[in-house]
RNA sequence: GCGAGCGUAGUGUAGUGGUUAUCACCGGGCGUUGCCAACGCCUGAACCCGGGUUCGAGUCCCGGCGCUCGCACCA
């Protein structure tokens, strides 16, 4: 076992004695890929989503939203996650063996695999393909299988095939109207949120890094990709980005140069990775072990057309922890298409276009009656002539067939249309955050093992943005009053919003210490014999453990 | 999913078919102690689950579950 594994299984034990990280359903013998935030990490989770939330709603354009996790069939499928993340099965009905429904179809299309599942429905009723095991030639209805988590919808044969969500991006797309008329029909705007996300993982590893359940913070935010952002990347000035371009170059520069030169296709994408640097670097994420790594043209989504990986350098090697992607249009456009409505916004223009119309259409009370079910196509041909053409017109239809058009049939249009904009599908620019990931990267950074009198001795550097448990409140010993007013201090600080305080009494000092700095509390206060007399205290710090004394009522926090 | 290794208190471990399962840290109580895992006494806590072999299984065999690693898969 090389040293790395070992100090790994060290933090892996203390964070589960501690109650910060568990497996979950341990009673049960646990179960693969899910695990528990304990008493300790739970808030250390909901601490690090608020601030994720507060650093985005700081650039006063973006808003939060939640949306469920149990999501129809119809949506992913318009997403391509059914496409992307799914296997279609069907089952013999003569020997119950699962089939690949696209494979026992290979022989009769040239992609099977690009079709949707009505599509391979009817192709595999059509076709009826022969068991490869059995050769019956009865197959059940085809269902899809894998890596999203499925479920039916309502109960009984009533029921509505959906899926977990296998990201929380798809709720913001199909709320994109209520998006757009909260934000008065303006662009560029944003909508969040942070929730759970499922993916039925063939074989989740590395502890935290695979999860099958696991929590995700996205952005997403709508651009007009008509406009070029002006963003200010000084406050980056200063700070070398490490950036590993799709071939692998590794570059290392200004963000605002990156963006200048290119190698950050748009200058959304480059802000918003110094926003992500900014929010990783502020809960405790050290800089010199994170990257941003490009996606190479294969390796990208389905969705993507450029992304930035965020990578945290940790236990486990370089794990990819942020995705900022540039997704176009895709998503929109794939949920217009499905649903016929529109997911647009409205660009006017600077000046009006003023449109001269001078051609022809047709006369429907006489040309409906006079052509009928070719009326249509004669309409569409007509419309496409100039305006000089002398009627009557012989025109061709596409079956070849040739009809007369005379001049009754016909109307003259003279008009001028005056279009002051036009309506478009915006394009997306995603900061997709593995919380669980960074959480585990933050708890890896932030453990330091160092050795006391001889002893090891290990501490959690937490930021105190994040820091689970403001304060430590220890009585020196649990006697003489000191007990009593150190509880009251404690009940003080449970009172005061968003503080928290844990009161430990059991134990020597020093244990205690050593307990509070095992959880990352930033600081601890002693009540004394002294503290009796004028309501001063100890107030001591865990990265370097001074101590200073002071009135209760001057405590920092306070 | 395939292959290999592993699974003993909260944590780390000892245990080559035969008493009441070892040790340390750990947790709790009492005492003591004037501020960094102190000390004393008391106390709590485990053989992953299920079958089998055997007079007897933590130990051997089989299956399941879980963990680690490799292959495959993977935003």
């Amino acid at each position: 076992m090389s040293k790395d594994d070992a100090r790994l299984e060290r933090l892996h034990g203390m964070l589960r004695q501690r109650g910060i990280l568990l497996p979950a359903f341990d009673l049960y013998g646990g179960a693969k890929g899910l695990y528990d935030f304990g008493p300790i990490g739970g808030r250390l989770r909901s601490k690090m989503n608020q601030v994720w939330l507060d650093h985005w709603l700081a650039l006063g354009n973006v808003t939060e939203i939640s949306c469920p996790t149990v999501t129809p069939y119809e949506v992913l499928e318009a997403s391509g996650h059914v496409g992307e993340f799914s296997d279609f099965m069907t089952v013999c009905g003569q020997c119950n063996e699962a089939s690949r429904a696209d494979t026992l179809l290979e022989n009769h299309h040239p992609n099977p695999d690009a079709l949707s599942k009505s599509e391979l429905q009817s192709l595999l009723k059509e076709v009826n393909p022969e068991c490869p095991n059995c050769s019956a030639q009865n197959w059940s209805e085809i269902s899809a299988e894998n890596l999203m988590f499925s479920t039916p919808i309502g109960a009984g044969s009533s029921g509505r095939q959906g899926f977990m969500r296998p990201e929380t991006a798809q709720g913001m797309f199909t709320s994109f109207p209520a998006l757009y008329r909260h934000f008065r029909e303006r662009l560029p705007f944003g909508a969040m949120q942070v929730g759970k996300g499922y993916r039925n993982e063939i074989s989740p590893r590395q502890g935290m890094i695979r999860l099958r359940e696991f929590n995700m913070a996205e952005l997403e935010y709508f651009i007009d990709p008509n406009q070029t952002p002006e963003h200010d990347f000084s406050s980056w000035a200063a700070i070398e980005f490490r950036l590993v371009d799709g071939e692998g170059n590794v570059h290392t520069m200004a963000l605002d140069q990156a963006v200048t030169s290119n190698l950050i296709r748009h200058p959304t994408v480059g802000v918003f990775m110094g926003r992500t640097y900014d929010f990783l670097v502020g809960i405790g994420i050290d800089s010199s072990r994170l990257r941003f790594r490009q996606h190479a043209a294969d390796e990208m989504a389905h969705y993507a057309s450029d992304c930035w990986d965020v990578e945290i350098d940790g236990s486990y090697g370089w794990i990819e922890c942020v995705g900022i992607a540039h997704r176009g249009c895709y998503d929109l456009e794939a949920h217009e298409k499905a649903t016929g409505k529109s997911l647009r916004a409205r660009r006017e223009f600077i000046e009006p276009k003023i449109v001269e119309i001078d051609g022809w259409t047709i006369d429907g009370g006489a040309a409906g009656p006079a052509f009928r079910a070719d009326a249509g196509q004669v309409k569409a041909i007509v419309e496409s002539f100039e305006a000089e053409v002398q009627f009557p017109v012989d025109v061709t239809l596409s079956d070849g067939r040739s009809l007369t058009v005379k001049p009754e049939h016909v109307k003259r249009v003279q008009k001028t249309v005056k279009e002051t904009g036009e309506w478009f599908i915006p394009h997306v620019v995603e900061p997709a955050f593995g919380i669980d990931r960074i959480l585990w990267h933050v708890l890896d950074h932030a453990y330091e093992e160092t050795e006391k009198g001889g002893e090891p001795y290990r501490m959690l550097k937490l930021s105190n943005s994040i820091a689970p448990i403001d304060v430590a409140i220890l009585p020196l010993f649990e006697k003489d009053g000191m007990d009593k007013l150190a509880y009251e201090l404690h009940q003080r600080c449970c009172q005061k919003a968003g503080l928290v305080s844990l009161y430990d009494g059991s134990g020597s000092i020093g244990k205690r210490y050593a307990r509070a700095d095992e959880v990352g509390i930033p600081m601890c206060v002693t009540i004394d014999h002294q503290s009796l007399e004028d309501r001063t205290v100890t107030v001591r710090n865990r990265d370097d453990a001074t101590q200073t004394r002071l009135s209760i009522d001057d405590l920092p926090f306070f």
